[in-house]
DNA sequence: TGATTTCGTTCAAACTTTGAACAGTCGCTT
DNA sequence: AAGCGACTGTTCAAAGTTTGAACGAAATCA
């Protein structure tokens, strides 16, 4: 509803920077799993991620014992989830001052209810 | 995410008797332009309330200078809204210590970064 | 050498949401 | 009365989103 379209979810783009910086050996179903969202989802993600630049494919041509692929984020990657990483702290704390509003809300809605109807 | 396929929205059903009760002369374009969400839905969701037996048509037949439609909370309607309000609030109040444990670990990872890339 | 597992990719199908279009009704004005 | 404009609820094709089964490639196992 917050976003803009056919575009990238940045809530969720940030969430896979994170996870594949403290884990760049995830494949995209792990990855899709730790996101608790689909599979082509997260490919979709991880391609966006790719397009901008903010994620490398480390192919490893022969490495023994190692899986196929690794996510890398580049410096671009690590300056962008820092980026997000303040927008989304400022946006947190929003929620949490409307969050304490609706709860106050909440609360007087119960006690007017509880008020007329005798409970 | 949070719900099981082709229901009810319970958020927007409690968003959406909270209104009525308030006002229940509000139209269903009225009803979705509050609720933020396309007319449709909001038919959708109105019905929906309908045929739970919590919201009742009046149609005041040929009452002079009046609204077709009044979108009336049953007893029933009333009774489950509170009950539902009793819900969110506690939801919202694990919302609220989760959302602070998220700004605590969004804080963590600013300082973080900061101390790596030495901004 | 298969057989098995895991990989990324694809994309038809399912699901959700939208809002233009339609038919009906009311209050006006002509 | 008839026409008009503004409003009503309903409908549903189209657009948007998400899913996960299916596929071929590659690594690993037996």
């Amino acid at each position: 509803m917050t976003n803009t379209s056919a575009s990238l979810d940045e809530a969720l783009a940030l969430r896979a920077l994170q996870a594949l910086e403290s884990d760049p050996n995830l494949s995209q179903r792990a990855l899709a799993r730790e996101l608790g969202v689909s599979l082509g989802k997260t490919n979709y993600c991880l391609r966006a991620l790719m397009d901008k630049g903010l994620v490398k494919l480390q192919n490893f041509q022969h490495n023994p014992r190692k899986m196929r692929y690794a996510y890398l984020l580049t410096p671009q990657g690590i300056e962008e989830k820092t980026r997000m990483t303040w927008q989304f702290l400022r946006r947190k704390e929003a929620e949490y001052e409307a969050l304490q509003a609706e709860i106050a809300e909440l609360r007087r809605r119960v006690e007017a209810d509880a008020g007329v109807e005798g409970r």
